[in-house]
DNA sequence: TTTCTTACA
DNA sequence: TGTAAGGA
């Protein structure tokens, strides 16, 4: 099928099916006119790709470990070394939850503070001295991070 | 009409 | 990720 069929088929848009194919996460034949040529089983594979980039492990752990991955949900069974990575990914994620909370907490008293004194510095301090907000969406998992 | 590549916010 | 230009 071309690739039209196979968004259709997956509800994924025709650009996030070439960026998948970019990443390595998706393979397709080419016809004589250039358009690419998907095998029927690829309408499994993006379902794959969608769930595990929704458990937000980015391209580079999805491409690793797909060859493991069995069913739609998928299920990734048969891959004791990848079970480990993604134990140790899991304690990443909670330390740096457990960091964000502090974070978030010591940010939350200042605030509080501040609003409790009601009082202005002078000069004023300018709000574009904070910097931009840190981009939102991004993979928080990642293998790469995982092995030094 | 459909798909292609490339580029940009 | 989303959108658009310009061709085949």
């Amino acid at each position: 099928m071309r690739i039209g069929e196979l968004s259709r088929r997956t509800g994924v848009h025709t650009h996030q099916l070439r960026y998948y194919e970019a990443q390595g996460l998706l393979e397709a034949d080419r016809g004589a006119n250039g358009y690419r040529e998907y095998e029927e089983n690829a309408v499994l594979r993006v379902k794959q790709i969608r769930h595990l980039l929704g458990a937000g492990l980015s391209s580079e752990d999805i491409e690793y470990l797909l060859p493991c991955a069995l069913g739609e949900a998928p299920e990734l069974l048969g891959c004791p070394e990848l079970l480990a990575a993604m134990r140790s990914r899991l304690q990443r994620l909670d330390d740096q939850m457990a960091a964000l909370a502090q974070s978030r907490d010591a940010l939350a008293t200042y605030i509080d503070g501040a609003e409790r004194t009601g009082r202005e510095s002078y000069p004023p301090c300018d709000e574009a001295d904070l910097g931009p907000a840190p981009a939102q969406g991004a993979p928080v998992l990642s293998l790469a991070q995982a092995s030094p």
